[in-house]
DNA sequence: TTATTTAACTTGTATTTACAAGTAAATTAA
DNA sequence: TTAATTTACTTGTAAATACAAGTTAAATAA
């Protein structure tokens, strides 16, 4: 019997991951022993390691041999997307969510980016357009498309500043569990260059992503459009 | 006392991999279930599920809970990045790498994309420029940079079609752990659109990574600049 | 003092056992 | 025939245990 219905090696991630944001260790830090886990959080060393392992996979600590594991750094991240500025740290508050075109039910476009299931066609997709800045600048023109299932009332939420994902995890208990990207270098066509303010031809990333959430049938697909000029984008692997 | 000196679950990791790779399980197929692994492997069951975690993390299968892994698709990769052509497969044949400067032994540039600690600085780091080719297009000028840690006759070895990463594997036991990057799109300069047959000021991706390895010391660098128009980088989260 | 060895840590690998939870097909009851 | 239930799978979670291998610092010997 379980007291949160979590399991509890994803309790001891959520609360490393919320100690490691909330600075209680930082970059470098040596992270308590896996023994010193167990025996704080009382679990046994297999369910700590479970915790530990899907930490280094995200990044949030590295583990060495013989060492422990080490505080790895935070980059800051935008929906699921993660950027470095070339200046300095970038502030919570300097980062804006500005809706171009509300969420709308319409149906799928032709010659969609990805393949499309029966079942995602039937029922159409919530369209929506946002402009995400950084410190006052366009960094992201992302139009998203969900699949519209079992969404209820998410075209008359209000996603100003507020991430996607956690509007749709808050409301819907829908979780990104993963997803595949293709990524591009293309010049800024005359809408992209608008809203991004940028000369038109200049060069702008282009991402494609498919998101697979914990429900089976839900996808969300985003087509992203970034100005790279002074941030870039950051990642790990 | 293991036989061959990697870890069992390494072992059927790799196993699993190459039987993905050469096609005995394609796209959309079921894997042996964990207890069917078990017993044709002879091992326990979280020794077979650590492998397929590992799988499921570089998206070579899926799992899904009362179901079983399923086989994802395999992008083609050229090191260790994966493009994904807008066309059609890409062939095993059609991949090529051109050396445009052999390795040689030069100090850290002034400057350098990532900061270099004391011990990479002193030892100088390995230079090198390739050119890597897909059905006889360039796609990636890849500028590498390797701290001269213990690698002895590296300067004089074979580049031409072979990964750099394998002969590192295979000659050195160097492992790539994990990295960071910063992806950005860019116009063309002079050189880089010689290089990669496009017009001047043409958008290209960017990228600049630092890799990890198995000594901890040491670690490989690389700044890459690819052609997007035909294919795109390809990438799981 | 200095170099070597030892000891006490750390994470890595592996087995064994048990039950929970999700899926799908076979069985049963309507 | 059809719908509901059961059963037999699948993966997920979790504990207890043992030893291997890498790292670091303390203890020891030169």
């Amino acid at each position: 019997m379980v007291s949160d219905s979590l399991p509890r090696h994803r309790r001891l991630y959520e609360i490393l991951r919320r100690h490691i944001l909330d600075g209680v260790y930082t970059e470098g830090d040596l992270l308590p022993s896996e023994n010193e886990l167990c025996r704080i959080y009382g679990m046994t060393r297999p369910t700590v390691r479970q915790a530990l392992s899907t930490m280094a996979n995200d990044g949030l600590i590295r583990k060495y041999q013989g060492k422990g594991s080490i505080v790895h750094q935070m980059p800051r991240d935008i929906g699921i997307l993660s950027v470095s500025g070339t200046t300095s740290a970038v502030g919570d508050r300097n980062l804006k969510t500005k809706i171009i075109k509300k969420p709308v039910l319409i149906p799928w476009p032709g010659n969609f980016m990805f393949p499309v299931s029966e079942l995602e066609n039937e029922s159409g997709c919530i369209y929506m357009e946002r402009l995400r800045l950084l410190e006052d600048v366009p960094i992201f023109y992302d139009i998203s498309y969900i699949g519209n299932i079992n969404l209820p009332r998410i075209t008359s939420r209000q996603f100003e500043n507020r991430s996607l994902f956690q509007i749709l995890r808050d409301s819907y208990l829908v979780e990104i569990r993963g997803g595949e990207q293709r990524i591009k270098a293309i010049p800024a066509n005359s809408k992209i260059s608008r809203f991004l303010k940028l000369e038109k031809n200049q060069p702008v990333l282009h991402l494609e992503r498919k998101m697979e959430t914990n429900i089976s049938s839900l996808f969300i697909y985003s087509s992203i459009f970034c100005n790279t000029e002074k941030y870039s984008i950051f990642g790990r692997f």
